[in-house]
DNA sequence: GCTAGTATAGTACTCATGTGCTATACTCAA
DNA sequence: TTGAGTATAGCACATGAGTACTATACTAGC
């Protein structure tokens, strides 16, 4: 059996060591590179050509969808893990429809991570605990969002149905913003401000903003310590 | 030199993982235990009485803020390093004033966190990459709180200033609840919902539902992947 | 027993939020 | 060129959110 080679991609340090740890005990993985941005994780993933990369979605910079769209782009080779602190369904579609081959939640055990390492490798698509070949993930995708209203059009597409703008609204309104506080900022009226809110809402499929700003926190459309206005400055 | 005594605390058994390896590297440093949530947390510091434990705060179920506290109001001799995702500056004063020896960023360095360590054991207090002794460290708190309006009474307390019926209505917010549905939840009026979200504002100096629920996820008061009604199940 | 704190609930009021509709202007692709 | 999508902005309307009061009742500590 031929060894995988592994790419690692995680802004915490201590956690890339523990997957690094647990990796290296099995003698067919082998680790190539780790990195703790999405960018740098683009150019690894060029360079060596690994036939896996275990990639946490929510990443400083260019998260781990934006990176996982770009590999597939390119026609990289490279097989996607991706690994998410907050689990949730419409996560795991886009994931998928973006060209991952597995989508497993953080707290994942050690040994599960392996299996599911061993299942990619072998050109199979993990979802959580269930293994699926390309038409089996065909079939579950087709099941999960048949049930939503929505219509997934492009498949390998950026996906957030939200414009430009509205994607900048809706930071604002996880940051607590009113809309006349918003509408100061982007130097346009507040009622173009409600339109935008509206719009956001119906798309997301929520009834206010606050469940808009929980809902793009869930899916790390929106990272919850970026724009941190105290001084903390808790430096590594 | 004595060795440490360490008990790690985190949900995420990779990044456990990660710590154990990196520790075990040290020769002055020996792990006891380790586990995944704060009530076996506080089990094995009262049966081991480690010298460190390393826990994050952000657990299910009994959070590291609470058993902190526990472990201090026992006086137990077991000092704690908390470990966050989200860094802010209250949530640090709320931490050492609760009895946290240090206090730092989970993206922290491993030989950061191992001179953390060793700093803890010697008795001293680490905020960041900045150590303290005792009196340092109040001095630090003073200059900290006296920017704020607020006045922080009662040093070992619980301290959330919010009641446990105000938690509640907190937590239902964080889910993007209306008052209404709240008050049906509740089986109370609405307008006493409202009583309640008016104080829960004020209390955290905060303006409006939707900051006050940012507030409490950014805090780690709430965590953002309990609720899930949806399907995932990504089991571990 | 008195006091402080909390949970309850009401009234009254203001302002923010969210919706529906219309309308103009711009861009980009068919 | 036409049409779809987006950004802009207005008006009107209904409802929700949030504040300021007052008031009762219960609990716990002094």
């Amino acid at each position: 059996m031929d060894t995988i080679t592994i790419v690692i991609v995680d802004d915490h340090p201590l956690f890339r060591q523990g997957v690094i740890n647990t990796l290296s005990l099995e003698s067919d993985l082998n680790i190539v590179a780790d990195t703790d941005n999405g960018e740098d994780a683009l150019t690894l993933v060029r360079k060596f050509k690994p036939d896996v990369v275990i990639m946490d979605v929510n990443l400083p910079g260019m998260n781990g969808q934006q990176v996982t769209r770009q590999i597939i782009s390119e026609k990289l080779p490279t097989r996607v893990v991706l690994l998410t602190a907050y689990d949730d369904v419409e996560q795991i579609i886009h994931s998928m429809r973006s060209g991952a081959a597995a989508y497993c939640a953080k707290h994942v055990k050690p040994e599960s991570l392996v299996g599911i390492i061993r299942q990619v490798a072998l050109g199979k698509y993990v979802i959580g605990t269930e293994v699926f070949d390309s038409s089996g993930l065909d079939r579950w995708l087709e099941l999960k969002t048949e049930g939503s209203a929505r219509s997934y059009s492009d498949p390998g597409e950026p996906f957030h149905p939200l414009s430009k703008r509205e994607m900048e609204v809706l930071s604002y309104l996880t940051r607590g913003m009113s809309n006349k506080e918003i509408a100061n900022l982007l130097g346009i009226s507040h009622q173009t401000v409600k339109n935008h809110v509206t719009s956001i809402l119906r798309k997301l499929g929520v009834e206010d903003r606050t469940q808009a700003a929980v809902y793009a926190l869930r899916r790390g459309w929106v990272r919850l310590h970026d724009h941190d206005f105290n001084d903390p400055q808790i430096s590594e």
